[in-house]
DNA sequence: TCGTGTATAATGTGATCACATAATATCAAT
DNA sequence: ATTGATATTATGTGATCACATTATACACGA
């Protein structure tokens, strides 16, 4: 029989390199693919439907879904289904305010600890992003740019606010991935640079504006996206 | 034979209500003691150790450990320990700095949104919290002032920040509570009498003040307590 | 054709077990 | 007595099963 009928599921693999746990494998793998908008807001996940397309057993399945709910990455309906949450416009504005005022928050407070080999790895970073950029590649584009900024966040080993933040990143998600797929290789480049000079300088003030600007180009470049209000609830 | 070395739990029990799922009672339960102290950072939390003092199956004390170490209100170390975090003078800090940020922007973005009968529910609950801390109840103090803020944030609907400012409130747990077993009634009662006065007049800044000293009366408390320090992370 | 009630299937939760690994206790050798 | 190796215990993870609950499919009647 099995009629899979919630296993229609397009995912892109992650290998399950050895060491890492099952569980750890099952909530990258979905991470991964809620950023890069590979599972569309609405349709329900199930334990057993991603276990079986997975080839593992419930129970990982069932620990990663409920982190990825506790993050807002996905939403547990009353009744017995996991979706995607959809986006409002309100929504969508408020965790930009919010990726803005925690970042640049986050930034300040990073700089003081930023050392050199720390400016070497973000321009490292940023050289990586250069790269996939220019392949094409928007998954790996999408994913750097998140190491980018939580390496620099990061810097400040009292920092708190990096799983908070991540939350936002994870509840944008699929947007992100529609904005860097439409953006012009040159915004994130310069703002990146414009970041790494403002530390160089230890510039606060510089830095915060440089991140506002850099989150503000996302958001920019979603609004300019044809078609955009589609992925808003809503909206047949 | 049980030797029972991990379940020197000292915790204070929750009913378990009808209707509710037995991992959610334990999240609770756990999450209440965390905020109040009772379980004291350094110690370890075992699956097995928790399920036999709360008489379940180690199954849902999984999840609610999970949960409570998504939200960062415990620590998985790499060994196989899940201990509740130390305290740390600049991660304290930080911590409120991040409430003042976070809280004060709920605030003005809920305030177009409140409507008559929030007013009414607020004062309800300021009163509640007058009732338990003419009692002692320490408590049901703490619990009503974090339904106090999170009813106000709550008002809007597109509120995002909710989640992150109970995983704050998580991570602050046991040294909230003192800061209210010290504090004067006064102090609680005042500003949220202000916070109610600047949302009848639609004052947003006033409104940020209110819950900006809302929040720093806490920590200012938290300071006078003498030993504060014995607290913190590096002290015997 | 469209609702309505019933039967079937699917799902999340919780319990139990097996297994690999890490912590702890035990004991021998110096 | 202290240290180091070994054995025992404890622990988290993952798999499988049972059960209650909910969604879905299907047949019947208007």
């Amino acid at each position: 029989m099995k009629k899979l009928k919630t296993a229609g599921y397009e995912l892109l693999m992650l290998e399950k390199t050895a060491g890492l746990k099952t569980n750890q494998w099952v909530y990258q793998l979905l991470r991964t693919n809620l950023l890069c908008g590979k599972i569309a807001p609405g349709i329900p996940l199930t334990i057993r439907g991603l276990a079986e397309v997975l080839n593992v057993s419930p129970m990982p399945v069932r620990e990663a879904l409920h982190r990825l709910a506790c993050e807002g990455a996905v939403e547990a309906k009353t009744n017995r289904r996991v979706i995607v949450p959809l986006m409002t416009a309100e929504k969508f504005s408020e965790l930009c305010e919010l990726r803005i005022l925690l970042e640049t928050h986050a930034a300040e407070n990073a700089l003081p600890y930023i050392r050199e080999s720390d400016i070497v790895n973000l321009e490292r970073i940023d050289a990586s992003i250069n790269e996939a950029v220019q392949r094409g590649d928007v998954e790996t584009t999408s994913l750097l740019n998140q190491e980018f900024h939580r390496h620099l966040y990061s810097a400040n080993p009292f920092q708190i606010v990096v799983p908070l933040v991540e939350s936002l990143w994870l509840q944008l998600g699929p947007f992100s991935r529609i904005a860097i797929d439409k953006l012009e290789k040159i915004y994130i480049v310069d703002r990146h640079i414009e970041v790494i000079e403002a530390i160089k300088q230890q510039n606060g003030f510089g830095l915060r504006r440089a991140i506002e600007a850099d989150i503000r180009d996302g958001i920019a470049s979603i609004k300019t996206v044809e078609g955009i209000h589609t992925y808003f609830k809503g909206v047949a």
